[in-house]
DNA sequence: CCGGCAGGTGATAATGTTTTCACCATGCAC
DNA sequence: GTGCATGGTGAAAACATTATCACCTGCCGG
């Protein structure tokens, strides 16, 4: 999918509030009050360059036929590749009805934890973790950090230049970081925890394309 | 809420899974169609049926204005009341968005777990248990019990008649019971936990209804 | 300095959709 | 058996919505 145009990008927010606050999508007049337009056709010719570039479906001839695409739940991440951005597509499982307003401060992606190192707070291996992205972290909040290549999950507490990165689990170490010398960067924090109890993960339950 | 007719029942189902497959109500030709109704006019008392009982909501002179009413979500179901059905309006606390569709088999509410009972496999207290409703559960499934007028989340193993009810805390006893005296109820089996990591239980995201 | 793209106005035809007429049949409670 | 709720047909008017025409502006890169 292209780039979309900030006038584009806020056009397909309005569609996605709009489907959320009435229940279905607005038509093209609708889009054309929200947005102070005399003509229909503006707004047209907005949703003919958001579908051209594959964040909208229109449905010829139907009333508010128009359909978001991909827009189905938040991405689950997996493995973090070394190197990569969390959300690099080559991380990232699949999408999941998971409703980003669940939590407070929003969920923006899932994180499937690996290992053991949160146990005693309840966190497995395999859970997922909705994290909120955010470089700024307070004390004690659970984080998503990178240390050079590595993506981990801990509580977080700074003292200072000092910084510690606390597992809850005995059978793991603290890791303590001097900020002047260590990267230390914040990818988000962990606002909620998601456990598939049966059997393997699902796939993702909502299709984003229809033929 | 009255309660509906097997048609109307119908209807309104058909409504939820349009509005799932595609993104918009459906209109009244789409439902004429889809029931075999040659006349939009038996659709339109439907309708009008279904409003009036505070199913639906219709808005006038809007294509496709069919709103769905009181369902956003899965119910979140507090303690539970002595003797009462777990989904007593009494017990629930709230709607919260949360897609049936992610767990599997699909989940029919929300129990919020007390006590640390679980507390080994990762289910801490506060937990939102995400529970199937139904009255079959196999060995080493977790279950929703009743045993009299308590309800508990354990660990199911049955023997012949033998049942054993079996915490993941060694702080707590595994219950032992014998199917040709004691009763028990199955109300669920557990199909996911979810847990809200920042501060306290967030109001229902999204309203029902609207003014 | 010119072509192309994003973002517009304004108008109209064609189509989709809601709403309301009048009328009919069945089952069920009082 | 009469009244009422439910579930229908058929048709037409009114309104909502999509789609497409012609034409305009400002910005940017080659």
């Amino acid at each position: 999918m292209h780039e979309l145009t900030a006038r584009q990008a806020e056009i397909l927010a309005f569609i996605r509030e709009h489907l959320a606050s009435e229940g279905r999508p607005p038509t093209r007049p609708e889009l054309a009050r929200a947005f102070d337009l005399t003509s229909t056709n503006g707004v047209q010719k907005h949703l003919m360059a958001l579908a051209a570039k594959g964040a909208i479906e229109l449905i010829p001839n139907a009333a508010r036929g128009i359909r978001l695409l991909q827009e189905a739940g938040l991405p689950l991440v997996g493995r973090v590749a070394a190197g990569s951005p969390v959300l690099a597509i080559e991380n990232v499982l699949g999408r999941y009805p998971v409703d980003p307003s669940m939590f407070n401060p929003r969920a923006d992606y899932l994180l499937q934890v690996r290992g053991l190192s949160m146990r005693d707070e309840g966190i497995l291996d395999g859970d997922w973790l909705a994290v909120h992205r955010t470089s700024e972290a307070r004390n004690g909040q659970l984080v998503v950090a990178r240390l050079g290549n590595d993506v981990t999950v801990k509580r977080l507490k700074v003292r200072g230049t000092k910084a510690e990165l606390i597992p809850a689990n005995p059978d793991f170490q603290t890791l303590h970081l001097d900020l002047t010398r260590d990267s230390l960067e914040i990818e988000g924090i962990g606002v909620g925890v998601i456990r598939n109890l049966t059997a393997a993960v699902a796939p993702p339950a909502r299709k984003v394309h229809r033929l």
